[in-house]
RNA sequence: GACCCCAUCGUCCAGCGGUCAGGACACCAGGUUUUCAUCCUGGAAACACGGGUUCGAUUCCCGUUGGGGUCGCCA
């Protein structure tokens, strides 16, 4: 049975090169009926405190990746490392000495076997390293720690490993392990290292860059399925042009003969083409109190507004919003007056010739309007426009940017239907006293 | 520096000896729409270079160049 594990050190952050490992793990794991594992690599006190490890079950869940066995935390395992350790000693696979001439004291030193070594990588193909370029190295440190080679090995053949799935960073590692595992008597299992994630340069990620941790994306509002999608996709393909694949889709056709061997850039306008279609997919129920989190983060929402006016607002934005992070900055005019007026817009198309007229004999027949609906609107400022003889559009740019500030939203007259007469009037009133303080006299004709 | 890995449009992928080198994102043009978004149509855009092998190389081999990784009593 198939058994692969993600193994991160918890830092605080979960970096998306490393998550994308844990994606593959879970994928493969799923393809061949096996199960996916989690083991927290917190040997380091000075890192591992329990906010960071608790980051690291926060980026599972949110990504959907929970492991099928109760994680396993590296720092219990210390009994069992030592007493690998020195079953190798008695084995002589192992030696004390102070490497280096530290002066710190006896470590554990591991004795390479001082062959040529060779292992097949199912990405890579086969890799190997001559004997002289494999040192002996330390398995326990003078102050009696493991060290991650020992610990890593030791633990993999307690969960009865069968795949290890990680960064190509590993890969000069590798040799030890092979040879860790067969000194201990264990089966060594498949490797298969994962090219790493660069940025948009094309280098490696850095403190700089940022925004490469699953936590950012979540809190920019990004989708869980679509950043496993996008993920999946950097790197692997199905060996067809399918992009937008579920996780059950990807399970069924996951190999390593699929993945890439070469570094792969992270493309966010890429993610965010595809965030966007997952939040088309999504019915407005299911995505409503993220729109609403934001809105509250902005100040825009309050516990015991009316819903029933949120979902309206939401509704007629369909599929505009592609990011809930955007949700505030894009409706932000239907729920509050102090909303921002784009100065080009309101220029180009209240200071015009004929615009306040129309704004204020427009004003009028809302006022009369005995239903103040879309449809109802729409007609009367079709009527006027007939009746003016002038197109529609130079009605509509001007009552927009009147109402709302900007000249992008959803539908005008749904959009003053949500608005409200109320707020429309005073919204019109205000617009035309601004644009007659602005205009010159030349084309203020009103 | 030593050892190892990698190399198709700007980016991500397809191609696994014979293709008009395909798709997606981004970009450009046009259409639909009251704006925007959506949607539709079209366009520009790549096999790093040099040698082989072969009737024939993007594809196989070797170099060059360019990227990257590793060289801890870190993980």
């Amino acid at each position: 049975m198939v058994r692969t594990r993600f193994a991160p050190s918890p830092t605080g952050h979960v970096h998306i090169g490393n998550i994308r490992a844990a994606i593959y793990n879970w994928l493969y794991a799923r393809r061949h009926g096996g199960r996916f594992l989690l083991r927290i690599e917190d040997t380091d006190p000075e890192r591992s405190t329990p906010e960071a490890v608790a980051t690291v079950h926060e980026a599972m869940e949110w990504l959907g990746l929970q492991p099928d066995e109760p994680p396993m935390y590296q720092s219990t395992r210390r009994q069992a490392h030592l007493e690998a350790a020195e079953r190798l000693l008695a084995a002589g696979h192992a030696y004390r000495e102070d490497k280096g001439g530290t002066g710190r004291g006896k470590c554990l030193v591991f004795r390479m076997p001082g062959t040529d070594m060779v292992f097949h990588d199912e990405i890579k193909g086969d890799l190997r390293k001559p004997a002289a370029d494999l040192r002996d190295f330390v398995i326990v440190r003078s102050d009696g720690h493991p060290v991650f080679h020992l610990a890593n090995v030791v633990d993999d053949i307690a969960m009865g490993i069968t795949h290890v799935i990680r960064g190509d960073d590993h890969i000069e590692n590798t040799y030890r392990h092979v040879a860790l595992f067969q000194a201990l008597g264990a089966d060594v299992p498949r490797y298969a290292h994962l090219p790493m994630i660069v940025n948009a340069k094309g280098k490696p990620y850095s403190k700089r860059d940022g925004a490469a941790y699953v936590g950012d994306f979540r809190d920019r509002g990004f989708l869980a399925d679509a950043l496993f999608n996008y993920l999946a996709l950097l790197g692997w393909s199905p060996g067809d042009d399918r992009e937008i694949l579920t996780r059950e889709e990807m399970a069924t056709c996951f190999s390593f003969e699929g993945v890439q061997s070469s570094p792969a850039r992270f493309d966010e306008r890429k993610l965010l083409w595809m965030n966007g279609e997952y939040m088309r997919k999504m019915p407005l129920e299911q995505r409503e109190a993220q729109h609403i989190a934001d809105l509250r983060k902005h100040g825009l929402w309050r516990d015991g507004d009316d819903l029933a006016y949120v979902r309206r607002v939401l509704e007629i934005m369909g599929d505009r919003i592609k990011l809930f992070s955007d949700t505030a900055a894009q409706t932000i005019y239907f729920f509050t007056d102090n909303y921002p007026v784009d100065e080009k817009v309101f220029q180009k198309t209240l200071l015009c010739e004929g615009a306040v007229q129309y704004l204020t004999d427009l004003a009028v027949r809302f006022d009369t309007l005995p239903e103040f609906n879309a449809a109802a609107l729409e007609t009367t400022v079709r009527a006027y426009a007939a009746e003016h003889n002038v197109k529609l559009s130079r009605l509509v740019h001007p009552l927009r940017a009147a109402v709302s500030g900007t000249d992008v939203g959803p539908g005008l007259f749904e959009m003053i239907e949500v608005l409200g007469r109320e707020r429309t009037r005073r919204r019109i009133a205000r617009a035309i006293e601004r644009a007659r303080a602005g205009a010159s006299p030349t084309t203020d004709v009103s």
